[in-house]
DNA sequence: GCGACAG
DNA sequence: ATCTTGTCGC
């Protein structure tokens, strides 16, 4: 298993058709199928963190176990909260620094945030100067480095890595999720609040939460048959009275069906439109840059 | 040449 | 993504 690919690393200083060349072997690196047992079941967070007085702390997970047997509360084996044996998937997310006087952002501010059971076990960031402007289809050579930075920065070890972006949605099937997820050879799904390309079954309009259609490859997929599914469209939320929430678009990363990416998602999610691995990483990323600047 | 496109 | 007030609806 060769792993350490340090030759599909995202480099910047790439030319566009040696960028598109390198997604298409990460795309032939990647696995878009389940090669794990990743229960969604086992990952899924059944209450959302409250943001409301700030990030929940950083709990570790042994010292919870010890700590709660001093109570009579014990219990429930079966929930997810706190499963120190629970898989641990890390969200991870970026703000940008924005250069006073130019109006361009300047540095990228990415955080990873690690959950298990649940609950945060813990937190990382790290800043990174930007090297080139945001193209379609060529993010994670932007985003990229900053996130492996974050990643780095972290103790713990990702069963499952959630990012924001698309995976397999993408014009040559190797979006943001895919390339850290075959750098790091973790399972990773791609969580993207718009849609880069494919086509939805259906319409994705008005549509009640939990409500998800398959996404596949269209003409500007240039390595999948058309027809291919590459994805999902989720609507994670929905309002009860007004059906304005617009849909998530999942997608594999590594190592994920699309099927499975969709159910890890859509178990990760706790009644906010974002998964919760998704959301604390935004709010950590924000976090971190306010106290850079 | 025009369109269309994650963050 | 970022720059921002109010505003409508949970």
């Amino acid at each position: 298993m060769g792993l350490a690919r340090p030759a599909l690393r995202p480099d910047p200083s790439l030319s566009r058709a040696e960028m598109e060349a390198l997604q298409r072997d990460i795309a032939a690196a990647a696995t878009f199928e389940d090669d794990h047992a990743l229960d969604p079941a086992a990952v899924a967070v059944d209450e959302a963190a409250s943001l409301a007085d700030g990030l929940p702390p950083a709990r570790d997970g042994a010292q919870e176990r010890l700590g709660a047997g001093a109570g009579a509360e014990s219990a429930d084996a079966s929930g997810s909260t706190g499963d120190p044996d629970a898989p641990t998937v890390v969200g991870v997310d970026q703000a940008f620094l924005t250069d006073r006087g130019e109006g361009r952002p300047d540095a990228a501010v990415s955080a990873a945030v690690a959950l298990c059971g649940g609950r945060v076990i813990e937190y990382a960031s790290a800043t990174t100067p930007l090297s080139i402007p945001y193209v379609p289809g060529l993010l994670a050579f932007r985003e990229g480095e900053p996130i492996l930075a974050a990643l780095d920065a972290l103790d713990a070890d990702p069963d499952l890595l959630v990012c924001d972006g698309s995976g397999r949605i993408h014009f040559r099937e190797a979006g943001l999720a895919t390339h850290v997820g075959v750098l790091h050879d973790v399972p990773s799904v791609g969580v993207a609040k718009s849609l880069l390309c494919g086509e939805p079954d259906e319409s994705t309009s008005e549509r009640p939460a939990g409500w998800r259609t398959p996404v596949r490859a269209d003409d500007a997929v240039t390595t999948a048959e058309p027809g291919t599914v590459i994805g999902h469209a989720f609507q994670s939320r929905q309002y009860p009275n007004s059906r304005r929430v617009n849909p998530l678009y999942v997608s594999p990363g590594h190592r994920v069906s699309a099927e499975t990416a969709v159910d890890l998602v859509a178990a990760l999610c706790a009644g906010y439109k974002l998964p919760e691995p998704t959301r604390l990483a935004d709010a950590h990323a924000e976090r971190a840059k306010h106290d850079a600047e």
